[in-house]
DNA sequence: AAATAACTACCTACTGGTCGATAATTTTGC
DNA sequence: GCAAAATTATCGACCAGTAGGTAGTTATTT
């Protein structure tokens, strides 16, 4: 892994436990071995950094999702698919959505990050939708808000109150 | 107003934009007209600060609830009134929920203030749990963690892609 | 020679927090 | 009724720590 990289994963970590404010060049710097100087050699601004943590993250996401058309042609059912990617992060990395967060702060986001988190969740709710409407819901553009609101909300309040048991119940 | 309410006002405007680290003592003191060193004389702590507030928005928000069964008898659907409180917060004050927003964060909180936090969304499912009950639902209990997550949710999105009908719809 | 990736040293601005001082007010004891 | 004591609410000055960012330098690799 590249220091760039190390330092995009270090950020991710810090960020999907406490938001953009959550992790500064000094921090990120020690973790992977550098001075807080080197890591504007990689990203000239904080705002850069965050803007092409969020991107990433949003391609991975996607990427790990696969094709609506494709998972249901595999006889899964593509929200199932959608419903475990937000349990693996909430059980497994035992961290929030990185945009679900930044989400939430947004108002007081740099531009170019805020940009990025518009970016998640309207290539989130085109998935969804796309998701649903293989499924034959009638309202496939409602069924997608109400699947990420939903996930988003019970990741959250999971978090909160430490246990995962509200999320389980929210999706079953 | 005292100067400590308008402190706690002022703060809860930042908060609901941008979280926790969204405030400091210097900007809330010249807010209300006074030097950062007297805000300590009000709370001793930035922690202190954070949780007062959410306990008295967590106050404030169960109050202008009402109870659930009195609601039911003045002809109203209790869950109807809980979510045009969301619409309020959203629509009205153009900002987030105080604890949606430190609820995502809440693992970088100080103890005090996530304590708060867990108190509000606890309040809130029991405050659900019972008005589901009382609309005759099977799974009272799992229709409170849907109802809260999903306009929580809602909210964090609508925020985010500044498009207040993604609430609306989601709430439909 | 140029590009890459790091460094040291430094800057200004801001952070939460502490200190002792100072008025103005309120409470208490005689 | 009044003086002493305590409380309330503020201040200026200061502190150590951290923030993001800049300038100029040094190796290493292409």
């Amino acid at each position: 892994m590249s220091k760039k990289e190390a330092l995009l994963k270090a950020a991710e970590n810090k960020v999907r436990l406490g938001g953009y404010s959550n992790f500064s060049f000094r921090e990120l710097a020690s973790e992977v071995g550098i001075k807080s100087a080197s890591v504007h050699y990689h990203f000239a601004t904080k705002a850069d950094l965050g803007a092409e943590l969020a991107h990433q993250y949003t391609n991975s996401f996607l990427a790990a999702l696969g094709e609506p058309s494709e998972l249901k042609a595999s006889g899964k059912n593509p929200i199932d698919v959608y419903t475990q990617l937000f349990r693996r992060a909430l059980v497994t990395d035992k961290k929030m959505c990185l945009c679900g967060l930044l989400g939430a702060e947004s108002d007081s986001l740099p531009d170019k990050v805020r940009l990025e988190v518009k970016r998640f969740f309207n290539q989130n709710l085109t998935w969804l939708s796309a998701a649903h409407l293989t499924n034959g819901e009638p309202n496939p553009a409602q069924a997608a808000i109400q699947t990420v609101s939903l996930l988003e909300g019970a990741m959250m309040i999971s978090k909160t109150l430490d246990d995962n048991s509200y999320f389980e119940l929210a999706t079953q």
